[in-house]
DNA sequence: TTGTTATTACGAAAGGCTTCGTATATATTT
DNA sequence: AAATATATACGAAGCCTTTCGTAATAACAA
């Protein structure tokens, strides 16, 4: 059973993912710079997301520290899997081709994919 | 506001694309095949999605008739953004490298789409 | 026509997500 | 030490999704 994080977790995952761990205030705080959250707001969805498994904490401090369990790479894997499987019936080219050809991708980020398309034949 | 269908309205949506419209009892067939789903339950919902402006119906006749409102097109792109917004903070290059690299895509997947990019080069 | 079957409508329960208020405990400041 | 600020814990409300049972209605069969 692989996790699936929510939207909302998911915004807490990005910040875990750039800043390595965070107590609640530190993170309550980025969150706010986006939109008005509760300071137990924030807390509460940690706390859940620890029972669930997605993050860890550490209790030496007054203040928790919390970290992420998995890598980005582990979570935006299962999550393109779930949508390549729901909304594209396993089509994974049909995937690809929405992610590049329906929305206005930039000559960088065509190269770039270009240069992986290379690596990867060269394997 | 674009719709983000859930999980279980995907299913309803997949069978409707293929099919073009199906009454609820033809619906609830075909979903049987997959899984064991109560009548009412695919009633509810179409009716529901209906609300949502998910599908239309015609209610001519005694079983009522549902179509998709949206093409599967449009609703993959909606749900390919979401996750390349929330999941990849909207970088695309490394979506597609999930999509092409860590798992195993055929010989045959990764020719279509270098085909892909082509054309998209030569526009 | 009377009983059986098929269909829609409605309501509600169970579970999950998000949000926050309140209580309690611990630190910090005056 | 007393007052203030900060942290965690807990519970619950509000909303959404999924599922189904029951009732009302319409068609069909005996």
């Amino acid at each position: 059973m692989i996790s699936k994080p929510t939207d909302s977790e998911l915004e807490i995952l990005q910040l875990l993912w750039e800043f390595g761990s965070l107590t609640v205030r530190e993170l309550n705080d980025k969150l706010n710079e986006e939109r008005k959250v509760g300071y137990t707001t924030s807390l509460k969805m940690m706390q859940i997301m620890t029972e669930k498994g997605l993050l860890s904490r550490d209790t030496g401090a007054r203040s928790h520290v919390y970290s992420p369990l998995l890598k980005s790479e582990e979570v935006q894997s299962t999550m393109l899997d779930h949508v390549l499987k729901t909304v594209f019936k396993g089509n994974r080219s049909r995937l690809v081709l929405q992610a590049l050809g329906n929305r206005d991708a930039s000559p960088e980020e065509i190269f770039e994919i270009k240069s992986l398309i290379q690596k990867l034949e060269e394997e």
